[in-house]
RNA sequence: GGGCGGUUAGCUCAGUUGGUCAGAGCGUCUCGUUUACACCGAGAAUGUCGGGGGUUCGAGUCCCUCACCGCCCACCA
C-alpha cells in the first residue's frame, strides 16, 4: 500500500470524472451506424429469424418543423420498445420518416417568399411547387439530422417521405379503389371555409370556441299583394349572424306556435336586399329560443341548409373566399364579414327595426391553422365515405386485433366512430398529393391510378388531351393514413410489405387520435384487410413545471437540442422516460432534467470506477460471464439478487408499457443498491491485503455482470 | 349538453389484482471531502393519501356522493 497507495487509479486518465455526453455520444453513434446494427437486415443486426418482427412505423415529423420536446418524447419511448425488442433477438424494423404537411409548410413557405418579394399568386402553382421541393429538401434532411441526434436507432436506410413517389403511387391506388368502391365521391355539400387560409377543412381542423356573442332580435316586415312592406306588421327573428341576412330565403316559425299560426302562408321583405320570401313552418324551430322566429339562410348553415331543402328554399351564397360580401349582398357587397355586420346592425338600428341585442353564450367555429371565424359555405369537393370503414376499424378492437393502452381510449375512439361524418379530403392548395380525378368538357369524372393519368375519359371516351386534372389536392392526413403499409411499398406486394405489415406497435399522442390513428385504422382495414398495428400506445403531451402548455410566444419550451448539448440526449431521454405514463401529460423543467444528468453522470462514474479496479490477473478483453459460486461473498449474493428480482420487475413492467416505471426501478436499483451498497462493499474486498486475487476477481467479475 | 382524467410530504409525482404502500426526486436541516462521482455520501423532519358516506377482519387502493382543477367531444338560430 505505501508504495503505491492507489494501485487502481491508473487507468483513470481517459475517463474524466464528469461525463462530457455531447462528445462521447455522437462517437458511440458514429459506431453503430458503421457497424450498421440499426436495420433489420443489416450487417451488424444480430436478429433471430425465427422471431417474430417487431415494427414500428415512426410518425414522421413535419418537414419544416425544427425538433421540439413532443418529437424527443415520442422517439425515445419508441426507440425504448425498438432497442428492448432487437436486444431480445427480434427482427426489429423501425422505420423513420418525415411528413409533408402540406398547409403548415406553405405557411412558412409564404412568409419566405414574401421576404424575396414573392406572392403564391405571383409564382404561380409551377414555380411554387418547385420553390417548395428546393426548400423541403433542405429542411428534410435537417429534421432527420435532429433525430439522429437524440439517438434513435432508426433505420435511415428506409427513411420515407409522404410526398416520394412510393407514398404518391400509394395515395393514387388507395383513392382509386375507395372510388371504385363506392367510397371516395364528389358533391356539394355544406364544408368548413376558412377565409384566411383559403381552402376548406375537415371537421376536426375546426376548433369549438366558446364566445359571448349577441343575439340580435330583428324586424321584418310582412308584405302587401304588390310586394310593398308594411310599416306596421312585423315578425321579429332572432339571428347571431346579421350578416347573414343578405341570404335569408325564408322565415321559419313552429307550426304549433299559437303566437305565429297567422304568420305562416305571408311573406315578408328581407331588408338591404329587397327580397320577398314565405314565413313557412317546420318543427325545427325551437319555440321558446330567441322570439320563436328564425331565418333561414340554406347557404350559410348546416341546419338551414336541411330545412331549405324540405321546402324547397332558393340557396343564396353571399360570400367570397376570403369572407367578404359578394354581389348578392347588393350595396354591401365588398365588405369584409365584419364590417357587413357592423353595417346591417346600425342600419336596422336607425330604420327602428333592431328591437333588441342581448348577449349570448354561443360555440363559434374557429380554424386550427389560423384562428379565423370558420364559414359554412356550398362547395363542391371530394369526400370520403367513412361508415363502412369505421365499422371495419372497430371491429378490429372488437375482436382483440388492435388494443389501445392506455384502455381508457378505447371508449374514445368507439365514441367517435360511431358518430363519424364523411371526410372532406379536398384542400384548396398547391402543396400536396393532388387529386387523381380528371374531368372531361361534359364533366365526367374519371378517377385513375397510373402516374400520367388516364388515357381518356371513363364514360365518353374523349382523349386525355381534352380532360384537365382536379385542383384541389388531398387533406395531408389522407397520405398519413396509409403510413404504416405505404411506407412498406403498398400497393406493390414487397418482401418488406410481408414481413413486417402488420407492424407491431403505434405510438404516438392522444391528441391524434381521431386525426391520425383511426384513418390509419380505417383504410388499413379497408385497403391491407388488416388492422395496420397490434397496439396503439398514446403517450401525453410534455408540459412546463406549472403544468402549462409549452409554447413558443410563452418562452417555456424546453429545446431538445439544446438539452443534448448541455446534458447529453441520454439525460433528455431518461427524463422524459422516467416522467411517462400511458396517457398521462407530464411536466418538465430544469429540476427533472438535472435529477436525470446526474444518473447519468453517476453511470459513467461507476463504469469508470469498474473499468480502473479491474485487477491485473485479469488481462484481454474476453467477454466475462457469472464469477464462479463458491468464491462468492454475501455481499455478492446479496447484489446478484437484486438484480434478478429487478430484471424481473423491469420485464413485467415493460410487457405493460409502464416505461416511467422501468425507468424507476433501474434507477433505484442502480443508485441506492448497486452504486451506495455494492460498489462500497466491493471496494472493501478490493483494497484488502488480506483477501486472495480470486476473491478479487469474484467480486470484480460480480461488479461488471450486474 | 355528453364523456374522460386528476386531487398522496413545501414543489413535481409513483403507488395496476385491497393486507411491510404511506414512498421517490427536488427543496429544507445536520454531518462528511487525499475515497468512482459535490452532477457526491451519511442522517433528519414534514402527509386526517380532496370532503363525506359505504363494503370489508382490513381501503390512497373497491362502491356511492359532493367539491374543485384540467382535457376531449358536441350542427341548434
Amino acid at each position: 500500500m505505501a508504495a503505491d497507495p492507489k494501485p487502481h487509479n491508473d487507468q483513470t486518465s481517459d475517463m474524466p470524472p464528469v461525463y462530457r455526453a455531447a462528445e462521447v455520444e455522437s462517437e458511440i453513434y458514429e459506431q453503430w451506424l458503421a457497424a450498421d446494427v440499426f436495420a433489420p437486415d443489416g450487417r451488424g443486426s444480430r436478429a433471430d429469424e425465427a422471431k417474430p418482427p417487431f415494427v414500428i412505423t415512426q410518425p414522421p415529423p413535419n418537414v419544416t418543423g425544427a425538433l421540439h420536446i413532443g418529437h424527443a418524447l415520442t422517439s425515445t419511448v419508441e426507440d425504448v420498445m425498438v432497442r428492448r425488442a432487437r436486444m431480445q433477438g427480434h427482427p426489429t424494423l423501425f422505420l423513420p420518416g418525415v411528413d409533408h404537411a402540406s398547409i403548415a409548410a406553405q405557411f412558412v413557405l409564404d412568409q419566405i417568399i414574401a421576404t424575396e418579394g414573392e406572392t403564391r399568386d405571383s409564382l404561380g402553382r409551377e414555380r411554387y411547387l418547385e420553390r417548395m421541393w428546393k426548400f423541403v429538401k433542405e429542411t428534410r434532411d435537417v429534421i432527420a439530422d435532429q433525430q439522429r441526434r437524440l439517438g434513435i436507432s432508426a433505420d435511415w436506410g428506409r427513411l420515407r417521405f409522404t410526398m416520394d413517389e412510393g407514398s404518391a403511387q400509394a395515395v393514387r391506388f388507395a383513392f382509386k379503389r375507395l372510388y371504385d368502391d363506392g367510397l371516395a365521391y364528389r358533391g356539394e355539400k355544406l364544408i368548413n371555409w376558412c377565409p384566411g387560409d383559403q381552402t376548406s377543412l375537415s371537421d376536426l381542423e375546426v376548433i369549438a370556441t366558446p364566445t359571448t356573442g349577441t343575439l340580435w332580435h330583428v324586424r321584418y316586415h310582412f308584405v302587401d299583394d304588390e310586394g310593398r312592406p308594411l310599416p306596421d306588421e312585423t315578425i321579429t327573428v332572432a339571428t347571431t349572424r346579421p350578416e347573414t341576412i343578405l341570404g335569408d330565403t325564408a322565415v321559419a316559425v313552429h307550426p304549433e306556435d299559437p303566437r305565429y299560426t297567422a304568420a305562416v302562408g305571408r311573406s315578408v321583405l328581407i331588408p338591404f336586399v329587397d327580397r320577398v320570401v314565405p314565413v313557412i313552418a317546420d318543427d325545427v324551430v325551437q319555440r321558446e329560443f330567441g322570439s320563436g322566429a328564425v331565418k333561414i339562410t340554406p347557404a350559410h348553415d348546416q341546419e338551414d341548409l336541411a330545412t331549405g331543402q324540405r321546402h324547397g328554399l332558393p340557396i343564396i351564397d353571399v360570400m367570397t373566399d376570403d369572407g367578404r360580401i359578394n354581389e348578392n349582398g347588393a350595396d354591401l357587397a365588398g365588405l369584409t364579414r365584419e364590417a357587413a355586420r357592423e353595417r346591417i346592425v346600425a342600419e336596422l338600428e336607425a330604420r327602428g327595426d333592431l328591437e333588441k341585442a342581448v348577449p349570448h353564450e354561443m360555440v363559434i367555429g374557429r380554424c386550427q391553422r389560423s384562428d379565423d371565424v370558420v364559414e359554412p359555405r356550398l362547395k363542391t369537393q371530394w369526400f370520403v365515405k367513412t361508415r363502412p370503414m369505421a365499422d371495419k376499424a372497430m371491429a378490429a378492437v372488437r375482436e382483440g386485433r388492435t388494443e389501445f393502452v392506455p384502455p381508457r381510449f378505447t371508449k374514445v375512439f368507439f365514441d367517435w366512430m360511431e358518430n363519424i361524418h364523411d371526410w372532406n379530403v379536398s384542400r384548396q392548395l398547391w402543396w400536396g398529393h393532388r387529386i387523381p380525378a380528371w374531368y372531361c368538357p361534359d364533366d365526367h369524372v374519371t378517377v385513375s391510378d397510373a402516374v400520367d393519368g388516364p388515357e381518356s375519359c371513363a364514360v365518353c371516351g374523349r382523349p386525355a388531351s381534352e380532360m384537365r386534372q382536379e385542383e384541389d389536392i388531398f387533406d395531408t392526413w389522407f397520405s398519413s393514413g396509409l403510413w404504416p403499409f405505404s411506407t412498406l411499398g403498398w400497393p406493390e406486394v414487397t418482401p418488406d410489405l410481408e414481413r413486417y405489415y402488420p407492424t407491431s406497435v403505434m405510438e404516438t399522442g392522444y391528441d391524434i387520435i381521431f386525426f391520425w390513428v383511426a384513418r390509419m385504422m380505417m383504410l388499413g382495414e379497408w385497403l391491407t384487410g388488416e388492422a395496420p398495428f397490434r397496439t396503439v400506445y398514446l403517450h401525453g403531451m410534455v408540459r412546463d413545471p406549472y403544468g402549462g402548455k409549452m409554447s413558443k410566444t410563452k418562452g417555456n419550451v424546453v429545446d431538445p437540442l439544446s438539452v443534448i448539448y448541455e446534458s447529453g440526449a441520454d439525460a433528455l431521454r431518461f427524463a422524459l422516460i422516467h416522467g411517462s405514463a400511458a396517457g398521462s401529460d407530464q411536466r418538465l423543467g430544469a429540476t427533472r432534467l438535472d435529477g436525470s444528468r446526474n444518473f447519468v453522470n453517476k453511470l459513467w462514474n461507476a463504469a469508470r470506477f469498474v473499468t480502473s479496479t479491474r485487477p491485473a490477473e485479469l488481462s484481454g478483453s474476453e467477454p466475462l460471464g457469472l464469477p464462479d459460486a463458491a468464491l462468492l461473498g454475501p455481499a455478492e449474493h446479496w447484489i446478484l439478487d437484486r438484480a434478478a428480482r429487478t430484471i424481473e420487475e423491469v420485464d413485467r413492467a415493460y410487457s405493460e408499457f409502464q416505461f416511467g416505471e422501468v425507468a424507476r426501478l433501474l434507477y433505484d436499483a442502480i443508485w441506492s443498491e448497486y452504486c451506495d451498497w455494492y460498489l462500497e462493499l466491493a471496494k472493501v474486498t478490493l483494497s484488502a491485503e488480506s483477501e486472495s486475487s480470486q476473491r478479487k476477481q469474484a467480486t470484480w467479475e460480480t461488479l461488471v455482470w450486474v
